[in-house]
DNA sequence: TTCCTTAAGGTTTTT
DNA sequence: CCTTAAGGAA
């Protein structure tokens, strides 16, 4: 067992640990993976069959890699792991026992896009505004619910919901949540969170379904524990109930996807769940540079929420941080793809070495232009994905409809996709007569003479008879040869192919290389099943990350912090560094999203391997106006030996703006409000200290870098926060939460 | 029913 | 700035 031996103290511990319950803390960059790995591996060479072991990832790429590292150590065997994504896993589950919760197997998954546009047509019918109930918070709400296993019976059932759904106006909130459910099941369709949420009642009901389960999965890992929601968390909980041989892996630090449902409390619980638990903490960091760890460490101590952890290394100091400051969100871009081309001149360092790191997907285009008049080559992951495309969409309408005539969101999709004459007057009379008449729209459809007369019927039964025909080839043909002539007979092709701008021609190309894709499925002699039903469960929990077609090729990455969890590269940038921007304004609310959003800074640092560059503008267009911006908070919060300065005009505050040093003086006096640039007008004196704030009562003076002099109004405790509310000279009145707000008092 | 013009609104992160 | 929704004319 030579492979053991290449592990410190407490990875082999952790790697060695296999029975009972574990929780390993792991570090950023403390080798994480390769404990997992080795712990699997460990396992089977003590004899366990790999059918009896289920390893949960965050993303589908995550679990091929582990897979593939796996089977290095152990061989052929480590075919038969189960390793995938919750909703991947679950989604298999779930096409099995389909038929116990009332669903046919081959039931279609709906997409953010689907569900949203699914509320959007229930609100019409029932008369709702879709200002009042805006898709993507009525889809929140929902999604919300279901990661927390709320049924929509108990939501109804909840006064404490109903009440905050009327306080906030929308009290319908919770019958949306019935319509929208009643009409996934109608249309034989399951959110994403429907596959957490109908797999744990599916265990909860059947139990002689979840006892097939505990004993195929005797041993469960869990990855990224601390970005898995409660549903998650109760599913795993159950299946490993009869064996408890369940080890989950997880940094408290680098949760962030609270937003998403992910509840550190699962961490908490854990533990509680099991009294007989085993704890080992990953702390020695492999990854970077002593400068990148501390600084991160630096960043991350202004939590107050954490698990006590001590990330350290053995490695070199290496290159301080540098720190871009751009005059604009254009000059940002030429100035990092200026230093990843001298980078490259001056190391020899290949474009794969870096990666560009941002907080919105918005912020791509600024570097895109410059790297390519550079000619850098780059690669985007994430935005819109491939599969997002409306061509690929539309496509995929016409797969999915002939496979489930149910799907009514597919239908709706490519009823009038390219046209046919079928206009919104007839769409809508056609589910409205399903609705009288206690039939499906798909029974109407083939019927149509009956109710719409020759002249429109005629049209609808045509259509209905061209998907009847596309059922056929589905049946009897591969996936790729029913595909591709669906995708002829339907017109679409044809529909792109005429269209000769520029646009029109990338997407024919889309499509082609969705068929592409298909015929690759087909030809892949590891997948049993080629038909197109198949294909489709597959690509319909794809993520951006997943995509690993030329992972090798030489190109800068970019992509949101988000994305770029798990990766390391050996030079990093985080771009956008400003107020607003990162930290998010939307993040500014509560202490708990402040929070997030730092371990999200947190997680973004400790990307990097040997340099770290940050970079903020001092304008950007936004909305396609032009708006100033101020340096992130997050930058002070890097102890500044860590920093390399820019140019010798910095001093004090590494990150001002030189423009405005002009207009500071040393002495405290009130200086006159510049023009107002976005809603800072008050300059703050470079002597501005922070005080503590714990004694502050009303009545008081304070100052406020930003907003300048005022006076203390109310002091009160809001559960973890203290807000003080301050009549501001300049600004009127504000409310600001005491534990990050930087006052200087002033007695008087 | 379709096509064109105009208006409004939107950027957080994703399985 | 860009995309999508809505409203009006052919």
């Amino acid at each position: 067992m030579s492979y053991l031996d290449s592990l410190n103290p407490s990875q082999r511990e952790a790697a060695e640990s296999t029975e009972g319950p574990l929780m390993i803390i792991a570090g950023a960059g403390s080798g994480k993976t390769r404990v997992l790995t080795y712990r699997i591996a460990h396992l089977l060479e003590k004899g366990v069959d790999p059918f009896h072991v289920l390893a949960l990832t965050f993303t589908n790429k995550a679990a091929k890699e582990m897979q593939h590292r796996i089977s290095k150590v152990v061989g052929n065997e480590a075919k038969n792991l189960w390793m995938g994504t919750f909703h991947s896993v679950f989604s298999k589950i779930l096409r099995v026992e389909a038929s116990k919760i009332g669903f046919p197997s081959n039931f279609t998954i709906y997409d953010t896009d689907d569900s949203r546009s699914l509320i959007k047509t229930i609100l019409k019918e029932q008369g709702l505004d879709d200002k009042v109930y805006k898709p993507s918070t009525v889809h929140n709400r929902i999604s919300g619910a279901k990661n927390r296993l709320i049924s929509y019976q108990e939501y109804l059932n909840n006064a404490a919901f109903l009440e905050d759904d009327k306080a906030a106006l929308k009290p319908h909130m919770g019958k949306i949540y019935q319509w929208y459910q009643e009409r996934l099941f109608k249309a034989g369709a399951m959110d994403f969170d429907d596959l957490l949420f109908f797999t744990f009642k599916l265990f909860k009901d059947h139990i002689d379904v979840l006892n097939k389960y505990q004993h195929r999965f005797q041993y469960i890992m869990v990855d990224e524990f601390q970005d898995t929601n409660i549903a998650q968390y109760y599913i795993t909980r159950k299946l490993a109930a009869a064996n408890r041989n369940i080890c989950v892996v997880g940094d408290d630090a680098q949760s962030i996807y609270a937003f998403r449902g992910a509840d550190i409390q699962n961490i908490l619980n854990f533990e509680k769940d099991y009294p007989e638990l085993k704890v080992v903490k990953l702390e020695q960091n492999y990854r970077s540079t002593q400068t990148i760890v501390e600084a991160a460490n630096g960043v991350i101590k202004n939590n107050r929420a954490q698990l006590r952890k001590n990330v350290w290394t053995q490695n070199e100091h290496g290159e301080k941080i540098q720190l871009i400051r751009a005059a604009s969100d254009n000059e940002e871009g030429r100035l990092i793809a200026t230093a990843i081309f001298e980078s490259k001149m001056g190391q020899q360092a290949k474009n794969k070495d870096f990666a560009i790191l941002y907080r919105t997907n918005s912020q791509s285009r600024a570097f895109e232009e410059s790297l390519r008049k550079l000619n850098i080559k780059y690669r985007i992951i994430g935005g819109i994905s491939f599969y997002q495309r409306k061509e690929i969409k539309d496509i995929l309408a016409y797969l999915r409809y002939a496979i489930n005539p149910n799907d009514e969101q597919s239908l709706r999709r490519i009823l009038n996709y390219p046209k046919r004459g079928i206009g919104d007057t007839t769409e809508n009379k056609l589910f409205v007569a399903a609705d009288e008449q206690g039939a499906s729209v798909w029974d109407i459809l083939c019927n149509a003479t009956a109710v719409f007369g020759p002249k429109t019927g005629t049209l609808l039964e045509s259509f209905a008879l061209l998907i009847k025909n596309f059922q056929q080839w589905i049946a009897h043909q591969d996936a790729f040869d029913a595909a591709s002539e669906i995708a002829k007979k339907s017109g679409l092709l044809k529909e792109l192919y005429d269209d000769k701008t520029v646009e029109g021609v990338a997407r024919y190309e889309n499509v082609q290389e969705l068929l592409n894709g298909i015929k690759e499925y087909v030809d892949d002699p590891e997948k049993q099943d080629k038909s197109l039903g198949a294909f489709l469960q597959e690509i319909s929990l794809l993520t951006d990350a997943d995509d690993t077609k030329d992972k090798d090729e030489d190109v800068v990455t970019m992509m949101t912090i988000h994305g770029s969890k798990g990766l390391e590269f050996p030079q990093v940038f985080i771009v956008g560094m400003e107020e607003d921007l990162f930290p998010s304004t939307m993040m500014l609310n509560s202490r708990a999203d402040l929070e997030e959003e730092r371990r999200l800074f947190y997680v973004a640092i400790t990307r990097a391997e040997k340099k770290l560059t940050l970079s903020f503008a001092n304008s950007r267009y936004r909305f396609g106006i032009l708006k100033n911006c101020e340096p992130s908070r997050f930058l002070s919060e890097i102890d500044s030996t860590f920093i390399e300065m820019p140019t010798k005009m910095m001093t004090s505050s590494h990150f001002e703006d030189t423009s405005r040093t002009i207009v500071r003086k040393t002495s405290p006096i009130k200086p006159l409000a510049p023009k107002s640039t976005s809603q800072s007008t008050y300059i703050p004196p470079a002597d501005f200290k922070p005080s503590d704030t714990s004694q502050l009562s009303n009545g008081m003076r304070v100052e406020h870098p930003k907003f300048g002099f005022g006076q203390v109004k109310k002091v009160e405790i809001n559960g973890m926060d203290r807000k003080a509310t301050i009549d501001f000279e300049l600004v009127g009145e504000k409310t600001l939460i005491l534990s990050f707000a930087k006052l200087r008092i002033h007695e008087s």
